[in-house]
DNA sequence: ACAAGCTCTTAATCTACATTAAGACTCTTT
DNA sequence: AAAGAGTCTTAATGTAGATTAAGAGCTTGT
């Protein structure tokens, strides 16, 4: 539970200073999170920003009709949580959920104003990172618009392809917005051509 | 086709130095754009940020089967641009056209940089932009996957008044991902109820 | 070792939305 | 003023994907 790989991450992107490293130290705690268990619940403000080191986690909303809809996961090395409600400081409509037993390394709002005022470094490197994750969403939104379920599917896989022996075909059905059932036939119209 | 907007609008996060302003002054270069003239097309290389002063613009790709696809409208005050490409200097899918005659503010790759580097408050700004862009991104990747057509209808009339009178119908349709035709069905069925 | 609970599949029926075609109703442009 | 292009609507028919239900193969816990 240290925070070398959050460290290792960053440095893949800038070096950093001693100091800098040290002050990360500070500020991301480590949590071991079980299989199953939340780290946000809806109706709960998102007080923490979260770096996975180990382990995978689904983002999803809950509609009226008391169905799930999955907007994103995130395994070893990627951030995770909701920003509206971390910087709102609303309530979020989001959970977040471990698919496996994880490692997660987490920081607070306060502390990471304190990151982006003292070390401005930081505040370069997270725009970056959130850039990076604009382009997927929009990407994701015009597949959305434009492509069939099949198509998507096959884009999922070619993307993402760690995923396919990682997370069951109820969550990335959940993903794509389709039903289990017809990623079923989907799957066999596929293995069938 | 003076800066004075574009100042005003930053002005509406964080106070400017003379200096700040004087550079803003420099970078930014004023165009008028007339309505269906194209400022990005596919294919080429994404090589402005634009502010938009005064007009509308849609940002659409075309699908395989020469279908065009809304991903985002802009209008005064509003950026556009396709991030990814502007950043990786890879050629764009996307084209942006004016849906009226326009005045736009545009500042080049180098000098977007040479902002960061030189008055590092816009790191801050700008990151904070692509955040909230985000965020939009995300609650409309949801309501694709887990909202009717209509449900996404009233959401964006809701969210977007102003476009309502703007906008065409068929604009609107390829925003939401359905065809005009269906999207005059709604607009049916929701004006007898 | 067994039940209990997930997960995946298959198949029948149903519905949201697409496609095609046609007509009315704007706006522009000349 | 007339032609022409773009926009909105209506209606018939077609299809992608939802829903429901059932069963088969896996894990998991006791």
């Amino acid at each position: 539970m240290t925070t070398k790989p959050l460290i290792d991450y960053f440095e893949n992107y800038l070096p950093l200073s001693e100091e800098e490293k040290s002050f990360l130290e500070e500020v991301f705690k480590g949590r071991r999170i079980k299989r199953r268990q939340f780290i946000l619940q809806e109706g709960d403000v998102c007080k923490y920003n979260t770096f996975v080191v180990e382990g995978c986690f689904r983002m999803y909303t809950v509609d009226e009709k008391g169905k799930e809809h999955n907007l994103q996961f995130a395994i070893e090395n990627w951030w995770i949580g909701d920003i509206g409600s971390f910087h709102s400081e609303e309530p979020s409509k989001l959970y977040i959920e471990a698919l496996e037993n994880a490692i997660i390394l987490q920081i607070k709002k306060a502390d990471q104003i304190k990151l982006f005022v003292d070390y401005p470094k930081f505040n370069h490197i997270f725009r970056v990172f959130t850039e990076n994750a604009l382009v997927s969403a929009q990407r994701r939104i015009l597949q959305n618009i434009s492509s069939t379920a099949e198509e998507r599917y096959l884009d999922f896989l070619n993307r993402y392809p760690y995923f396919f022996n990682r997370i069951s075909n109820v969550q990335i059905a959940s993903y794509l917005g389709v039903t289990p059932e017809f990623l079923s036939t989907i799957r066999k119209k596929i293995a069938n051509s």
